[in-house]
DNA sequence: ATATCATATCGTTAATTAGCGATACAGCGA
DNA sequence: TCGCTGTATCGCTAATTAACGATATGATAT
């Protein structure tokens, strides 16, 4: 699967598109407290959060027994320019 | 559903980006036409195309007993643009 | 070493979705 | 009118996905 596909199904999640808009309040995130925050077991985040990341929304970091959730602003950027460009070749 | 998600979950499935895809090549495609050209049959094209079309992606006009499709250029831009401005909210 | 806490993984279930063939509907020409 | 063609809708099945609880892993403190 491309970048960009991966991309658009990570977003497509109405719970993952939740997730991505807590970090306009938080910088980062801990697992446990997403899954309070959009009221999911702690499992089902740890999941949803592993997705974002895999396409590449998020970024995580380990410290003692707790992982940090935190939003890839480059990659983002990035992926946003490559599907303005796809969508707009499309249609022109 | 609010328009962001519907657009995001339109352009989740490979099958339905080959559909946008194809109108790189060619402005307005009948139904059959989407349905051979990406291989799959008539009912599953159209009923792609309508998810498309629900999703503010596509227009379609009638013309006979066809049905052509076409991107819809000015709303495709518009949820970019909507989808940028989101995106870029949670990550500065 | 053991207990504890945070996270990841596993197995299962329920819900959603893609795809198909069959059928219904609509527009046209004979 | 009766077929014929293109499209939409319906009913079904197989595949995918979200969510959960239970369990495993890994880090820290006692």
């Amino acid at each position: 699967m491309n970048e960009i596909q991966s991309f658009l199904k990570a977003l497509a999640s109405e719970k993952r598109q939740e997730i991505m808009f807590l970090f306009m309040e938080r910088k980062e995130l801990t697992v446990n407290e997403v899954a309070q925050l959009v009221e999911i077991g702690q499992s089902t985040a740890s999941e949803q959060l592993a997705i974002l990341k895999r396409a590449n929304l998020l970024l995580s970091r380990k410290e003692g027994k707790e992982v940090f959730y935190a939003p890839n602003r480059e990659q983002i950027m990035a992926l946003l320019q490559q599907l303005n460009t796809c969508l707009l070749n499309c249609c022109k």
